[in-house]
DNA sequence: GATGAATGAGTGTTCATTCAT
DNA sequence: TATGAATGAACACTCATTCAT
């Protein structure tokens, strides 16, 4: 029964020792996917707890209501990294327009691509009916996020690499399309698969080679998109 | 279809029997509004009758149940635009970058700036609850959203103006903002006035001038962007 | 199917109409039933709603919850019958001490013996539990009936037939045998029949004429107190 | 018992076991709290648990149900006081007037003013949802105390200080006022203080001069009630 | 013995849908 | 056609009870 009488073999710590502090993980993850796939009214607590593999009453052990289960699931999943981003723009070494651009693809790689990207078309189409976490989205990663960007276009224009650009504008310029991007994914894009087109990796580097094109005192000459149709993509579905 | 044209001694044409005429019209403004608002689940159907002025029951006389009233809202709202606009299209006569310009301009009268917005809000938030209407919708609204800007850009490059851009992203890179801007307003927006940064108008502005930037074989020297606050920007904010 | 149809042999009034009215009367007395029988708690809504006839769903059309539904009970059944008997009592005629006897019997016949009696049990068994409901019942049943009683024994002293005893209890006095005899009925009597000794109107002669010994300058010198083994009564359940 | 007794060097008597020995008492002590104040099914076992100072499991290891709960705290309380008090009974040497106001004197002592009071609240409160224990209530407690006024009454009537009164039903007149004295306390009182006049002591002083008017051949001949605002009171408590 | 995490049947309440008038 | 009373399936949430530790 002590825990030193446990056999070499047996799994460390219990079934029933692991699970209670796996819980609320479990529980965020499954109703994340839920939520993100159906919307908030559309999913139902049995649902999430059967997902999670435990029974209705345990969800209510965690969180004591749906609408709590969902801020919390938002809160979840933008805990911080907006401070380790700010660590690396402010170490960051290369010229901004490689800056921007590692911008771009660390958030793809770590938001957009994941199911983290599922809490912004949460938002989105929730706000109205929480208001309260829609202030708090709003404060905790929104406007964060803006400064992010806002920062990074003021070094390019320090630097003299970007033009001197209306900043108020600008930062919605960069984001939009990711957010746009995010919205696509869970929704028109999650019923017609390649309705985007063929990669969100291209459509992003397309995004990012215009907005050079906008910030740069002197953009490429030649288009660097990659076009669908080059030989390095099957030809089969091209214009 | 005007009052004034209806014959004094017509007996029809009476006030109840105009609005039983209009019924189905109200009660499809009413849902947009309020789904737009709040989403499919969240809106009652009393509300939607009330707000249309009928009781509960009427509402069920001229849609079948709470889906189909959805659905219909979407194909109501969903009105062929597009070939008055592509006839538009056809007889501009100035460069391309003013029709672009254009073509923002028009699209934020008409549709960005009034409720119709809404029903991309709608179609983005509940699209994977409905996969039959988001069928429907990218047949009727997307793909044919995605040719109109297609052939702009193509005039473009076709007579020298714009870079030879792969055309399956840049229609991305043209449409993002404005979805962006819908469903900020409908959502965010709604929640957080201003959260925007100034005005709609501004944004706009500041997406065309980037995206002409990224489009234009001789794009214009120096920053068009209108400022809210400086007239010309240059020391006024940088360090 | 228009109403001129209707076969003269026809019920007048169709089974909704006439229902319609009746719902909440209906609904108040199955209420008053089970809460009587079962106290608040275990009394499910279900089966308030089967004993009216109607479906769960209806009951909720005319009280918004469990906890109003019970209220309504509470007031339905202490309607102003205190104007009532104030008036009775005004103009009454007899000596006091038949005034006092009149009032018990009064009481009897219109409270004691009806299920009204069952609110009474109610309110002390749930007092706590709904202190709003008590504060209203204080005032609404418990006072007035103490300035009913107040009133009668005043009267008995003005008129030099009663001692001139101190008011404030004698209220109590004149009043606890009829709460005690009610409280006895929806509970311990309810359970073991017969457990009071025999009939609930010898218990109130009894206390009557106790009462009255208590209060009449001249009391009566022998008991006036009918046995229950007394020939008066049928022989068919005597000791 | 005390500890005092326990031998300094005795590994018993630990605060840990004797803890474990008090467990159901203390149990029983907070679910008595707990089912007078709100009834059976308003009150939780969490409650009762945490107010007894241990988990909810435990509670299930010293009794198997909410509803045996629910008997033990009955039975608990049940003490056979009956035998004590018919004990004092037999040897009193005063008159049976004297007799009758210790027998009131006593059970507001020991029962009415205490804790104690609050199981026949319960009962009659509980009693139909709960029928055999009612029995055992009938058995354990009405009854004994019946026979118990009984015999008083009896004393009275053979020693020639009582009028011969029905017995079936002087009990009642007899035990009606401390019954309702017990249910007022735990309900209607325990939500408005005062609302029962002045003081307990009082209202029982009133009802042993009222029954005794009733009992006695030859009452006194003026009210003995002490007012709380007549003059006719030693000044020690008037205005 | 004691714990407290887990359970799931049960309850109050909602709301789209029906239908007699 | 229009109503609104009635329905009942479906849902969020509770809480007595269990049991592995």
């Amino acid at each position: 029964m002590s825990p030193t009488s446990t056999p070499p073999n047996a799994p460390a710590g219990t079934k029933r020792e692991r699970r209670k502090e796996a819980r609320p993980g479990e529980l965020l993850e499954a109703a994340l996917d839920l939520f993100v796939e159906k919307g908030f009214a559309a999913t139902r607590v049995d649902e999430v707890a059967a997902r999670a593999g435990v029974s209705k009453g345990t969800l209510f052990l965690y969180f004591p209501s749906k609408e709590e289960l969902f801020k919390a699931v938002v809160r979840h999943n933008i805990a911080g990294r907006f401070e380790e981003w700010r660590g690396e723009l402010e170490s960051f070494e290369g010229n901004t327009s490689e800056l921007l651009q590692y911008c771009y693809q660390v958030w793809w790689e770590r938001i957009g691509a994941t199911k983290a990207s599922g809490i912004t078309k949460l938002m989105f189409s929730e706000a109205q009916n929480f208001p309260e976490i829609t202030e708090f989205y709003q404060q905790e990663v929104i406007l964060p996020g803006q400064a992010l960007i806002r920062r990074i276009v003021e070094r390019g224009i320090e630097r003299g690499e970007f033009r001197p650009v209306p900043l108020d504008y600008i930062v919605h310029v960069v984001l939009a399309p990711m957010i746009f991007l995010m919205m696509w994914k869970h929704s028109v894009g999650a019923c017609i698969p390649d309705s985007l087109g063929l990669r969100p990796e291209l459509y992003i580097e397309a995004q990012i080679d215009n907005v050079l094109h906008g910030l740069l005192v002197r953009p490429p000459a030649s288009p660097p998109i990659p076009s669908p149709s080059s030989p390095s993509l099957p030809p089969s579905r091209g214009t």
